[in-house]
Formats: C-alpha cells, sequence, structure tokens
DNA sequence: GCCACACTAGACTGTCCAGTATGATGTCGT
DNA sequence: ACGACATCATACTGGACAGTCTAGTGTGGC
C-alpha cells in the first residue's frame, strides 16, 4: 500500500516500530475514533511530523496496524503440525490440536483486535474481511487438509471434510469466543477449564464424525 | 436509571419515539463516538434542546437506546414453545426452535447492535455484560430448562443440562453469526442454508447427546 | 566542510461537536 | 385570559483533534 519504492530508512527503522508499537496500543485500548495522533506520537517517544512521515494519515497507520497485526496471528496459529502416527489416539490427537489453537486465540490481545475491528466494519468492512480469511477461514482451511487425511485413513467418516472442519472450529471456539466478547478477557477460561472444555467439544466431534458409521 | 418520577410527558410522547427511533439508527450505522447528536435531532424532527431535554446527554441516550434495544431482542426470542407431544419427532422439534432462534439473531439490526456492543466493550463494559445475559445466556437458560424436561423423559443422555444447552446453543449459531460479525449483513445464510445449517447442527447435538447411551 | 535527511518542539489552522443560552411560539389546563 | 411548559430555531462556548508549518538540531556520507 504504502510507497514501497523510496525508503532508505535504514537508520529510523527503530522509530518506525517504536510507533508501531505505540499505535497498537492506543488504537487497541482506545478504538480509531478515540485514538488521538498526539497521543500516539509521544507514547512512541517520537515528534508527531515523524509520525506522519512514516505513515501519511491516522487511517494508512490504523490499515497499516491492524493488517500487520492480523497477519502475525495467523502466522501464529499456522504452524508446523505432526501427522498422526499409527498407534496414536485420535482424540488425544485432536486435542492437542484445538488446545493450542484456542490458547492463541484467547489472548487478550488478539481478543481486543478482534473487537476492535467487529465495531470498525461500517467503516472498514475489508479490514474484517481480511481478519476473517486470516484467522477462522485460515484455520477451517487447515483442518479442512487435516481431515482429508484422516478421512482416507478411515478415522473420520465425512462426505464433506471442510464442512466438517467448520464444525470442528466452532465447537472449540465459539463458546469461550463469544462469552470474551462481551464478557471481558476476564471470561477466558483457565488452563483446566480450557482442557476441559475442548475434550467435550471433541467427545461431541467425534460423536458425529468419528470412524463409527453413522447413524 | 432517569429520573423516573417526575415525568408528565403525555403530550410529548411522540416525539420521545421519534427522537428515540432516530438516536437508533444513527448509532447503529455510525457507532458512539461517530454520532453527532445535531443529526439525531434533525433526523427525529426535533430541535436540539428537545433531545436534551429528554435525554440529559448523550452517553445517557446511548445507554437507553442500547439498553432498550437487548431488553426488547430478548423478549423476542423468548416466547411460549410448545412441549415436545408424545408421538412428535425430537428433532424435528429442536430443528423448529433452533430455525426460529437463528433467524432473530441474524437480523441485521440485531448484528448490527451486536457489533457496536462489542466495539465499545472498553467503553461500556456494563452494556456488553447485560447484552450477553439478555442474549446468550438467557437463550441458553431456556434450553437448559427445555433439555432437562427432555432428559426426565429419557429423550436426552447428558449429566448436565446446562452444558449442554451451551453446546446446542453455539453449535446452531456459531458459525452464521461470526461469520456474519466479520462478513457484513450479506453473509447472513439465506433460508435454505438456515434449514441445513440447522439441520446438521441437531444431526450433530443428537448423536453426541442423544437417547442412545454415550460412548 | 557541506549537503541531504531524519528528526524535534511547538505553534497554528480549520473543523467538528457536546452542551448551553436566548428569545420566541404554540398549547394545554384552569 | 393567564401561567406553565413543551418546543422551536439559532447562535454561542469551549475543547478536542487531524494535519500542516516553521525554524532549528543532529548525523551520516563524500
Amino acid at each position: 500500500m504504502a510507497q514501497a519504492g523510496a525508503r532508505p530508512w535504514a537508520r529510523s527503522d527503530a522509530k518506525h516500530q517504536a510507533i508501531v508499537r505505540a499505535a497498537r496500543e492506543v488504537f487497541l485500548s482506545n478504538g480509531y475514533l478515540g485514538t488521538n495522533m498526539d497521543l500516539i506520537a509521544s507514547r512512541s517517544g517520537v515528534s508527531k511530523q515523524t509520525v506522519y512521515t512514516h505513515f501519511g494519515s491516522k487511517e494508512a497507520l490504523f490499515l497499516e496496524i491492524v493488517g500487520s497485526m492480523t497477519g502475525d496471528a495467523g502466522d501464529r496459529v499456522h504452524h508446523e503440525r505432526p501427522e498422526l502416527g499409527d498407534g496414536d489416539d485420535l482424540g488425544a490427537y485432536l486435542r492437542a490440536f484445538a488446545e493450542r489453537q484456542l490458547r492463541i486465540v484467547t489472548e487478550p490481545e488478539l481478543l481486543q483486535l478482534r473487537r476492535l475491528v467487529i465495531g470498525e466494519v461500517g467503516r472498514f468492512p475489508e479490514l474484517a474481511k481480511v481478519l476473517y480469511e486470516r484467522g477462522p477461514q485460515r484455520a477451517i482451511d487447515e483442518i479442512t487438509a487435516m481431515f482429508q487425511r484422516l478421512r482416507e485413513r478411515g478415522l473420520l467418516s465425512c462426505d464433506d471434510p471442510a464442512a466438517a472442519a467448520e464444525w470442528f472450529n466452532w465447537l472449540v471456539m465459539a463458546a469461550p469466543l463469544n462469552r470474551a466478547m462481551m464478557l471481558g478477557d476476564a471470561a477466558v477460561p483457565d488452563e483446566g477449564d480450557l482442557r476441559e472444555h475442548v475434550a467435550e467439544a471433541v467427545r461431541i466431534f467425534l460423536a458425529a464424525f468419528g470412524p463409527a458409521p453413522r447413524s
């Protein structure tokens, strides 16, 4: 988006990062309209003019920040995953996967990003689409690939792995995520609750899609 | 919250309603900070002063609007529900219930209310708590009561009807709701997709909690 | 030594907006 | 007819804030 050709900013990279960090904090806690560029400047220990030299406008800075955060978050979830070994337990494998995803998605910073983007759907619809694609959709795609392999090995009985992946994803995520969206970060389950929740989600999923013939 | 004692506003009730209607529209489409009191005044065909006579401040008006909308929405979902007859099909009964809930929750106005409140969690945390209680929590409580009766009749096998109710609720709601939150109202399933979605949600639920003994 | 450039502090412009003030008009009950 | 009150149009106050401007400082390369 920004003028990518001319950036002989070798020296200024530290300032650039400082602005990004400060903008992240301020936008996340105050929202787009509630954010004040003077505050970002002072929080990053930089003059206001420098902020405007690096990012042309409040809107450009906002888009940059949110865009990069959604990318980073997606990358952190996406990750080398072991294949299910021949003797391994399917339930345990799914639980480990789901616990990892859920732990990342319920990090306070990501929850707040989600709230921010949802609140700005009216003003920045593209942003929310990108967050959906790099968040839930990407997770579902990955689960789909995993389910395809499991199905070939006869460990899952589903006609449509993509649909099964979506059910799995929301079985795991929906309750904690929706509670946290509205009740605040304090409503995020602790490690024990998280494991219980995931275990039950996997049980339900396997009751409907497990290797036994479907009813 | 408002000074409830003195309101000899018989004459002014129409204006009061006009303000409420206009404020609803404007807050829903522009957000709290993006909303301008002059616009509300002109949209309701009322002078700005009158707005301030009826509602003391922007914040008070906002709280009133959002509070009343969450109440109304809850009431519309809560509703006389037939008991399951002795010869009736459990799946069909659950599907009818779920379709009704999902149709209401995915109305554009309610989706937008949800986005608004989520975006303002930082500024108005109480509002979001109230919306959660009168929305998802109230639905879950109702489903819990229903499941208790079903369990007594041997039609459901679950140790904890409240937990089962939460799973049921999110099986039905999660995918459409989360897609709609970020992808916009156009992503809401049409009537055909909605029925398919609900049918599959109920199938999954009954595979895990149906009358057959649990695995 | 000098140019180019990243940066700084702070003043300034223009605009938007919540909330108030003013002074007049209509309408009800008595 | 009169007083109480809801309402009106409009102007105003005070503060916030995006974005620009100015004038100057430090620092690297040549």
